[in-house]
DNA sequence: GTGAAAGCGCTAACAA
DNA sequence: TTGTTAGCGCTTTCAC
């Protein structure tokens, strides 16, 4: 790489010279401005984006952390912030929790030493299930804001963007109800994440508002085989008329298995799942999906950090909490 | 952020001694060293990584450029560099160039200015079909390594970690031929793409060795309704007795439309298509899957760029291109 | 055993 | 209009 020092030698002025020709200081004649900015050009001068950090403490660079990448919605939130970021010339380090309290918390110290201006995270399941926050309040101590997504540590002060996921089960259940389904369950795979907690008290909520509606529940853990416990499930209960699936694969699966039982969908049975275009087409019908979002959360998540990247700290920007309302996208699995 | 100028004063000791007593410096006597250590630790002392960066010349941060973060293959292959590259001390920055030339050429420029060392990249759709190459060679002529996976670009002497493609496609239609399949249908979304190319080439080369067998072929575009499609593909082809697909979705609608039509998987239609575990598992019976241990092309790429990064320059290290086989998952999408 | 000084590439206050 | 200098945080050579 060509530095300032080299140019300047070339042209035979000083090194601050070219610094400040290269930017246009008024200070500089107009012809020496002319001379200096050609070389540049000619050797594809690009000042030293490591020289810039340190000289500016500052990198332009967001940490992002989050829990499992193979997640579609994670990585279209991924993606979402990757844009955004770009948009206001922030570049993104991608650290890759895998849902461990001690590789979030590795990650974060990691970055802490000047790699990046700020986080945006989605809080691991061992980090949940621990209820542990003291890695985030240290990181924010350092003078590092951070900005969560989707999973949230509640007791944490930072901006935070999430779904509305209790709304949206309580009501996607009551659409099924108006539909005139009696015996409707409820399939997840994400039973010790709080947003799944939340989705399913969303549902319980609409069961038990009505008189006579049974609880139908089926947890499915990490390792287990979905197919299988979804196939038994529906054996066991062969009355089920409407699913409400937690996760994007089960709903697609709950789909797949009724068909493979004879039953129609959505004649003898209404499925909706929370899920993404692209794999609400892996079942005929297609799966009547709620829709999170995501892009949308990840950009969101990108603006409120660099927002506060850049405001002075001295003017104390409140924290703020941003839902983004999810959206039901209706096919025919579903009867209206 | 603490800095060794605070840790000295701090002590009364010059920076020098404070930086060669964190570094076990055997100049610095033992109970200067102590001294040291410990008020580091209680403020946390961690060295910044820009002036390091600065210093050493290097960042020890990888610049991956991706087209598509969507892409469950793509996802997991980053997912396995991001794994490799921590093994190391590497940290990587993600960059999704969506498919575009433009951005991918943007990226490689932007982070050629001294913010990582190397690259790892999966070539652009519209980089592929414009055949163009002079940004990879601007960069490493700038001193930084690539190294291309999956999608790579020919022309470009550089290491790269590539699929048996077109052998995978072969011997899977001869292995549906085996199966006394007649009528093997191949269908993709990956046309334009130079592993969509290959894929379809070994499907071509095993029908065409057969006499009185035809080429049955469905392109999707991107832009296009994979299930539509594949639906009235399967009308207009009622003979079709398997398929092979060139992507993680067409074989998963294609199992779910032969189902939709009453024909039963694998009695009538045999299906095998390149799939991930977790897709494959989106249709009853879960796909027979082509796997391309994304992971593992991940971490190979993560090492063949590390390992020229450590290697002096001057030791003229030969490029080299690494094949990772892929591996057949048999499920009862198959006869046998 | 400890410290001063130079230098990585850059910007900016100040001097000329 | 141009140049000198200091300094961002760190390592390392060379003096003391």
């Amino acid at each position: 790489m060509v530095t300032l020092k080299q140019l300047a030698k070339e042209l035979n002025v000083s090194i601050s010279t070219v610094s400040k020709a290269l930017n246009n200081s008024e200070e500089i004649g107009e012809e020496t401005i002319k001379r200096v900015k050609e070389l540049a050009e000619l050797y594809n001068y690009k000042p030293n984006k490591v020289a810039l950090s340190l000289k500016q403490n500052k990198t332009n660079t967001i940490g992002v952390i989050i829990p499992d990448i193979l997640n579609h919605f994670l990585a279209k939130v991924l993606f979402g912030i990757e844009r955004e970021a770009n948009k206001y010339g922030y570049n993104i380090i991608t650290c890759i929790s895998n849902e461990s309290l001690e590789k979030e918390k590795n990650s974060l110290q990691l970055l802490a030493n000047g790699s990046v201006d700020g986080f945006i995270l989605c809080v691991s399941q061992e980090t949940q299930m621990k209820n542990e926050i003291q890695h985030f309040k240290k990181t924010m101590n350092q003078g590092l804001p951070i900005v969560m997504f989707d999973r949230v540590a509640h007791d944490v002060m930072c901006d935070k963007v999430i779904v509305d996921d209790f709304d949206s089960t309580y009501r996607g259940t009551q659409a099924l109800q108006a539909e005139g389904r009696k015996h409707i369950a409820f399939i997840s795979n994400i039973d010790e994440l709080s947003v799944g907690k939340l989705r399913e008290r969303g549902y319980k909520k609409a069961i038990i508002e009505q008189a006579n509606q049974e609880l139908l529940i089926l947890k499915i853990a990490n390792a287990e085989d979905s197919q299988q416990k979804i196939k038994s499930f529906f054996k066991q209960n062969k009355h089920i008329d409407g699913v409400i699936a937690a996760d994007s694969a089960s709903g697609v699966i709950a789909i797949n298995t009724a068909a493979h039982y004879k039953r129609k969908v959505p004649k003898d049975i209404s499925v909706i799942g929370f899920s993404s275009k692209s794999i609400s087409g892996h079942s005929i019908p297609r799966l009547t999906a709620i829709r999170q979002h995501a892009k949308r959360i990840g950009a969101n998540a990108a603006q409120l950090l660099i927002r506060r990247l850049k405001t002075p700290s001295s003017e104390n920007l409140d924290f703020s909490t941003k839902i983004i309302k999810t959206t039901v996208v209706k096919s025919k699995s579903v009867l209206r």
